[in-house]
DNA sequence: CGCGGGTTTGAGCCTACTCAACAGATGTGG
DNA sequence: CCACATCTGTTGAGTAGGCTCAAACCCGCG
């Protein structure tokens, strides 16, 4: 219920840093406007082109290069809670875009209270900042596994990732994790073709090392995948205390 | 010979912003703690954990992502006036590794006076964040040309993202465009090996739309390659417009 | 002058692709 | 509520692009 009043955002923000009243409200602020989002329409709609920052309320949402009309690349994942857009700023056009993934709402940011945020609430500006940081480099994280892993590894390191985001944003209810992807679309986030992503799936399931039910997998042995492609997780790595001022 | 008097950055800077005397003085103060670095050593020495951003002043650098000694994949290519860094503010600890790859020298920036420019100066502080947005479109380009090109066309995406960037840092002499790596290290940042990356060179060479001489190479029809990658040029569509306030 | 790194080339292999067909699920309109 | 279309998943057969391994050459450098 708490849930659902509180936003996402907020509430992940809290948990790293003591809001003071007049930062939570500010936050508050920044979050005024709300947009439902139907599945697979696009987070900003094309008309306007000056606000491309928004916070993700609610659903799923990915950020993906398209070229060719078939080849595309999912470069981001969104979930609840989940800053979009942060690294846009200065552009107006697509391609990326950030496409819905389900039905969802999100709070488009306008420009300039996120600036005043920048010198009237420095520390959650610059959490912000950081936050979205971490997604730069779970994006090298992945880039790197695209280049150099061979597609079982690929997918596993997948499969790492996405457990350890959601986990992140406190959305794991049980052991198992939910995968709300077609194979298709696992492919495009791996540079596989989804007729392989399917292959790979069935033979680790064959040899018992995952489990599947519908959108969720179960995977048997976390730490034996994690040490294989040498996971890091990168949200635990994360060090709020970078992000103050006092260097000494 | 001004040249290596005014800071690169710093040129780059007033290209795009009309920036005001204190503006001026306070990126001078920004870049007062200048250090050199050899070629091969790492741009932050590891001692520090705390000031992880920094501008690089003359000289080429890299970022790279390791796992297993030898998988390594370069993400980003650094040349004289760029920001290193600015994302990876709340993370202490390797890897990405940002190494020196010619000989150098770097302006270790503090996060006070970084912080500080963001409230004091915020035109100024949102350029950088925006200028630094750039290089995460120009990662996104790259890790969709690994996931879905050809080797080749791989290929030419890299070079044409170079040219525009060394264009855009108006370092471009001549038609010859600098190509300062090995070919292990062109790999590196296209999921390739070496040894293909030199099949590719010279079928390139030899079927007439390529020449190399030593660390050059030069394009003969810049937009046949353009159009068969789809190329963009980051760096031309970013609209310094969309970072100041005034939304309307 | 010997060494090490980069480049070049050949031979053979295997991973992941393409093409194709079908089953199941989902959805959609009449 | 059924008929039809479309998307997702599954599996097989054959292919090829980029890999590995290996050797030789070039060049700068200590």
């Amino acid at each position: 219920m708490s849930q659902s009043v509180q936003s996402a955002f907020l509430t992940r923000l809290s948990r790293i840093l003591d809001l003071t009243v007049s930062e939570r409200l500010a936050l508050e602020d920044l979050e005024a406007r709300t947009e439902d989002r139907r599945s697979h329409s696009e987070v900003f709609d094309s008309g306007r082109h000056d606000d491309r920052i928004a916070i993700l309320r609610s659903g799923w949402a990915t950020a993906q290069v398209h070229s060719d009309h078939d080849k595309i690349t999912i470069t981001h994942i969104y979930m609840a809670g989940d800053l979009i857009g942060f690294n846009d700023l200065g552009f107006a056009s697509p391609p990326h875009v950030s496409v819905m993934h389900t039905v969802g709402s999100v709070a488009i940011l306008s420009r300039e209270k996120l600036f005043a945020m920048a010198s009237d609430h420095p520390r959650v500006f610059n959490m912000m900042w950081a936050l979205s940081n971490i997604e730069t480099r779970v994006l090298q994280d992945r880039m790197h596994a695209i280049a150099r892993f061979a597609a079982q590894d690929r997918l596993m390191h997948f499969i790492l990732a996405l457990k350890a985001k959601i986990d992140y944003a406190s959305l794991l209810k049980s052991d198992r994790l939910p995968l709300p992807f077609s194979q298709r679309e696992v492919g495009d986030s791996l540079g596989l073709t989804a007729v392989y992503v399917n292959r790979i799936l069935r033979n680790l399931e064959k040899s018992g090392s995952l489990t599947r039910s519908r959108s969720y997998v179960k995977i048997h042995d976390w730490r034996t995948w994690e040490e294989r492609v040498q996971f890091r997780n990168r949200y635990a790595e994360f060090d709020p205390r970078l992000v103050s001022a006092s260097n000494k």
